[in-house]
DNA sequence: TTTAGCACTCGAAATGAGAGAGTGCTAACA
DNA sequence: TGTTAGCACTCTCTCATTTCGAGTGCTAAA
């Protein structure tokens, strides 16, 4: 879409008075705000044209107008540029992070409630699913009788441990050999790989012959399979009751129920594709496919290691969200991020 | 506070017929539904003695009464009785709890979460601290050239794990004396016990043999302190929307705020206060301590394993709440915790 | 002690009058 | 031809007024 340059004047300024007021922008306040060199009533006209092609819109007749959903696009492909973080937040970023730095998880969700609170929306981060990581480690761990303990260790230095509970005690033989299988079965696989062709080898190969040998496999398939999945790390959820468009509890519920559903929230992130050259990505309104999320818009930023994306930010506030702020400080923390977690 | 038969009568009148609708209620509304076989003008004499003593009161002089916080307790202590859990209801929790029973955390997370479902108010769970816990296995474990995982087991089966980076790489023997070491210095001692005599001895014995043994030991202590707090679950925490009396984002935003606060929800739960012979305890309004909780109730209910309290479930609603059915609904989840969680 | 009757109170909902913000249109102007 | 001043018009928001009804407290009679 083509604008002439006053027009594109005219719908930034509505856009910014908009996201600045919440309130509905008339050509006065334009004039006396921003000043173009015209009177209101040139930019009557041309409010009139920008809604004829509807990239404003007016709640009702006699009120200013507020920009629409493509509005916002617009306003977002072609006129925004990417607002810088002041040296004062990065600061202030730096030093809220820098003991956390040590803990890939702690570091992870103290960016989160950064972002959060800096911003006043909600932020979400995802870890990308493991299915391309390989699990390095694999082992059983004896811890009481009848109780054993399973743990696995990922490439990214990921660990997860489950509790195997045993009909009957085990021989440490028998567990040291069923170890020993399991890493003969599964090291150096990737978690997808391991999905796929789970421990059937192992079963036929050793069946009868280890005790137990069943119940025990049926635990570990499960953690394989089941664990692994995709971490999401939210905060900030209640930052959208300081909206002025949500102070109507109905709106709020379709909201923060959504939220509240990880696996909702895990999709959503997903969608937001992306390249590698333009990590920022926008959905704004209805773009984000969830009716409940029609008045909410979604900003994320990808973070790699060495060129491969292994997650997202990514910032939840109402359509009439700060946009260039926003894409701002994903930016900054996106890199934050990446190189906080190189070596990790 | 004695009360004659009549006007226990209609103050509970008042509280059911408020718990179930909101209203303020008249003296026609009780003749009408609730069959005292007197006039609304004898009810009336009756509610202005009850409001003389405080236990009802009036939002303005042409409305009906409500009940007061001093009106809930009244009922509370002396007229309600525990409104038992149906059979169907049983059969439902029985039927969704029992694919989650093999794991404990599974058991509980699931707890909670019908808690919340069947009664549509806010649900949580605390375990105890593990502070009488002893541990029963500490296990160094390397898993890449410079990673180990600490794995930390007690004996409720409660297992932790936690990840050391080292600086430089250890050899195994060094490993193996090291975990050698930290078995002979904690196992067998309560939480309680290692917190308040941490590693000194083996730092003392020990230093300058072993490699790296001082960072090595600060990590593990600070996972010995820091973990191991009490655990705190929490479900359904946005019923409070569909309560008429938080039709007002700003008194969600009041009480939600605090939801969020693992801390003060812990803090709340401590203080609940009870008996063995009485597990079942109600407080009530203001009687939590928090201002933002002054509109609302907790009724918790304590569950045990062999007599010992290891854990406590709750409820959190309006003060209008039913208290009846949701302290039977508590005290039946407690029993089947108890024994849900019995050989685990 | 209970009840019927009645005047009274107060909030909630309905109604109506202005005020104000903002528009669209028209005609004049550069 | 684009811009602007002027003006009638529209619509919401606010505030005051009225009305309605639920519910009370008091009094006097049963």
């Amino acid at each position: 879409m083509q604008l002439e340059e006053r027009k594109k004047k005219v719908l930034e300024a509505i856009i910014l008075d908009y996201i600045a007021t919440a309130e509905p922008v008339g050509s006065r306040t334009i004039t006396k705000k921003y000043d173009l060199g015209v009177s209101p009533a040139t930019i009557r006209n041309e409010m009139a044209d920008l809604e004829d092609m509807g990239l404003i819109e007016q709640p009702h007749t006699s009120a200013g107008r507020i920009p629409s959903q493509i509005g916002y696009r617009y306003y977002v492909d072609y006129l925004m540029e990417k607002q810088l973080v002041t040296e004062e937040i990065k600061k202030y970023i730096r030093s809220n992070l820098k003991d956390q730095i040590k803990v890939k998880e702690d570091l992870v969700r103290g960016a989160v409630r950064l972002l959060s609170q800096i911003s006043n929306y909600t932020a979400m981060l995802i870890l990308s699913a493991f299915s391309q990581n390989v699990l390095t480690h694999i082992q059983l761990l004896p811890v009481a009788e009848k109780k054993l303990v399973l743990i696995l260790v990922l490439d990214n230095g990921h660990v997860e441990h489950q509790i195997i509970d045993l009909p009957e005690p085990l021989s440490d033989d028998e567990i040291g050999e069923l170890t020993d299988m399991l890493r003969q079965a599964v090291c150096g696989l990737t978690v997808e790989q391991w999905r796929k062709t789970p421990l059937q080898s192992i079963r036929r190969q050793w069946d009868g012959q280890i005790h137990l040998l069943k119940e025990i496999l049926e635990v570990i398939e499960d953690t394989l399979t089941v664990e692994y999945e995709r971490k999401l790390y939210l905060s900030g959820t209640l930052n959208i009751l300081n909206q002025p468009e949500f102070r109507d509890v109905d709106k709020v519920k379709q909201v923060l129920s959504l939220l509240e559903e990880q696996r909702i929230m895990e999709d959503l992130m997903l969608k937001m594709g992306s390249s590698e050259r333009q990590p920022i990505s926008i959905k704004i309104g209805t773009e984000n496919d969830y009716e409940n999320l029609a008045a909410c818009s979604l900003v994320t930023a990808t973070y790699q290691i060495s060129g491969r994306v292994i997650g997202r930010v990514g910032l939840l506030g109402p359509t009439r969200m700060d946009y260039s702020r926003t894409a701002g400080l994903l930016d900054y923390m996106s890199q934050f991020l990446s190189e906080g977690l190189k070596d990790k």
